[in-house]
DNA sequence: ATTACACATCGACGCCCATCGAACTATGCA
DNA sequence: TGCATAGTTCGATGGGCGTCGATGTGTAAT
């Protein structure tokens, strides 16, 4: 005996079923807040605050605070094929149905964060651009590879005035709709400020909607792919 | 809510420290006693019976009567890959002390049950076997192939005397030492006849030993690879 | 500053379930 | 036929933990 309490506190942990919904309800990949998270849980917020802490204590979901929101997600991808193969195994059936966002599609698809892009548009920018190693994300920091930097000069951005600049270059912003990623710091600002440049997007009045005009959508989206 | 409850009580399952150690015990692929998997887990007989019945009704393990023991075991492969991805994601540490088992080393190499070869060349023969396709395991079933019988007819085996007796021609039969299974029946019988026929073995008086000879052991663990 | 919202903490309640003793069943051995 | 061993079932006990109400802390908006 005494050769696997891991095991076992693994166990409990996905054992009890508001946990249960809670990890899979994450297993889309999203962040989630605890108050979205209790719903999907069926139990009251203080219920689902002590399982949030004891799931990351266990180191299976971290915790970004973003303003007065906290977004929880798996921690890494080693978790969720843990969750998968047990899904697995337990016979995957059966699906999510709450599913929290906004309603304005234009608003999901591309919005100003304070003043970088979000939403759908974003996220793609900023995933591309880690696909093609322009940038590195660690946890919580993301940095400008060499690449990157030839790529952003490229584009027709300026990178001195930015990096005198006491904001940080570059920081990554959850994004409230898709839950995922993107880019923001002055160089998610200058990114935008040169979509608006270019003509490929403008910004819509009294909304917080950037209007991305059919041919500035195809730029963007193939933007790195080129 | 409501969309998850299987893997809840998989992890319910997985969570107690007591089924944790039966799991992990298990994991090693032998299939071990009510009565070992009760020192393995810690906890008394009874209890252990409680478990293994909810592990059973899971269909996490598979049971087999063989007299009076009843060995236990995990019901298969991917049971075996969950458990695994778990134990790495908790950082497998530690290690399985208790192993059962025969002390003597020539009993666990060879010997008789009833009338047929076990120990590690009979599991040997029967693995080597089902690689070929000879024969067909299925649950407690064992088939001979039409491909097998080809092969039994070659080795100097007669098979119809042997299908018009009332024994099964093929039964699997649970190993004690290795636990794994071996071949029983009027075939496994007429294996180990012919191997004494043939010089290879030779049956040790007043033990269930069987020895083999340094060539004849050469020959049977070539038999099938030729 | 005040209000509102998100989340964490504390404390108490209640229930589920693991545990073991005792009795029962089944198989093997002499 | 009797004894021993392996395992299950039943019932009672106890502890651990999930649950929620109330309260406290931090952040954003007006």
């Amino acid at each position: 005996m005494k050769e696997g309490p891991d095991i076992a506190l693994l166990g409990t942990l996905i054992g009890d079923p508001a946990r249960a919904n809670i990890l899979t309800a994450l297993l889309s990949g999203k962040a989630l807040t605890a108050t979205e998270l209790s719903n999907e849980a069926g139990v009251t917020v203080q219920t689902t605050s002590s399982h949030l802490k004891k799931l990351e204590a266990a180191a299976l979901i971290r915790q970004r605070k973003q303003g007065r929101h906290r977004y929880f997600a798996l921690a890494d991808d080693e978790v969720a094929g843990v969750l998968e193969s047990m899904m697995g195994l337990a016979e995957k059936r059966g699906l999510l149905r709450s599913r929290p966002g906004p309603k304005d599609e234009a608003l999901r698809r591309a919005r100003v964060c304070y003043n970088h892009l979000a939403g759908e548009l974003g996220v793609r920018l900023f995933e591309d651009l880690v696909a093609a190693g322009h940038v590195v994300e660690q946890e919580e920091d993301v940095t400008l590879t060499q690449s990157g930097k030839i790529f952003v000069a490229d584009f027709g951005i300026d990178l001195k005035p930015l990096s005198k600049s006491r904001r940080p270059l570059c920081k990554s912003c959850l994004d409230w709709s898709s839950r995922r990623t993107h880019l923001a710091g002055s160089l998610g600002s200058a990114f935008l400020d040169r979509f608006y440049e270019l003509g490929w997007a403008k910004r819509i009045e009294g909304s917080r909607v950037v209007a991305f005009s059919a041919k500035g959508e195809q730029h963007l989206l193939q933007l790195i792919r080129s």
